[in-house]
DNA sequence: ATGCCGTGGAAACCACGA
């Protein structure tokens, strides 16, 4: 089984490009993020088309989630992170997929620092990790996946220093994802890759994508029943250079058949 | 060093992103 993630950017402005990928990539499962969209125009005909069955939270202009699957039906558990009941933002969306359960979540970026948007995320992180052990504490096979906007390591980011005072990289972020990974998640694109530089992300401008100065920010947490089951993962980076693309990459993880 | 590009929505610019 093949699941995705991918911050498409705007879903209508960015149809084409997904349209293609799925078709030439056939992941069962996809997170999406930043559909730019509303509820009522996200853009299900085309989806359906393609072969998925999806439930999505949108929101007018900004953030937006969705969870696609061709298969198995997305069952959906919650669309609002526990924590914060006056969090108007469309960020996180949860679905049992064949008794596996899938978070997709678009966690706040956090600039300028210092002011009410990096505490709004470290407070959205704190309210992630809250829930995450509450995943862990239940034994049920789970993936929190999506675009954390947090650079983990130095070996994640094309230069460092030049994003140390950065929302992405301040040691408060860079701690409160190792403190979520050390509930006893799994980072799947480090299991597999352990030392060599992934990248998701690469800017639209200052040629970022050609210059190979990216990011990794996009992640896929496993707990423990699906870390046993990872066989590989990548990223299609070559979709970032197609015309019209989102700023990030897909991302991707295969499990072993349940 | 920097929204230099890109999207959506409203209004011929603005907010926002990482």
């Amino acid at each position: 089984m093949r699941i995705a993630t991918y911050n498409v950017n705007g879903v209508n402005g960015r149809l084409p490009v997904l349209l293609r990928w799925l078709s030439e990539t056939s992941p069962d499962v996809v997170c999406l993020q930043e559909l730019k969209a509303p509820e009522e125009k996200f853009p299900l005909d085309a989806i359906r088309e393609a072969g998925y069955q999806a439930i999505w939270h949108g929101q007018k202009s900004w953030n937006g989630v969705a969870i696609l699957s061709r298969g198995h039906e997305p069952a959906e558990v919650r669309r609002v992170l526990p924590g914060d009941p006056n969090d108007a933002n469309s960020r996180y969306i949860e679905a049992t997929i064949d008794g596996m359960l899938v978070c997709c979540l678009y966690l706040p970026n956090g600039n300028p620092v210092p002011g009410p948007k990096f505490e709004y995320k470290l407070r959205w992180f704190q309210r992630l990790t809250d829930h995450a052990a509450e995943l862990i504490a239940s034994g049920i096979p789970a993936v929190i996946a999506g675009d954390y906007n947090a650079i983990p390591t130095e070996l994640d980011v094309y230069k460092p220093e030049h994003w140390i005072n950065d929302a992405l990289f301040l040691p408060e972020v860079r701690l409160a994802y190792k403190n979520l990974v050390a509930q006893g998640w799994t980072d799947a694109i480090r299991k597999i890759y352990p030392t060599e530089r992934i990248y998701t992300f690469w800017d639209y401008f200052r040629n970022a994508y050609s210059r190979n100065a990216g990011l990794r920010i996009d992640h896929f947490l496993l707990s423990r029943q699906l870390s046993n089951r990872l066989t590989t993962a990548g990223v299609d980076r070559d979709v970032r250079g197609w015309e019209k693309s989102s700023d990030h990459a897909p991302v991707w993880i295969e499990l072993t058949d349940n």
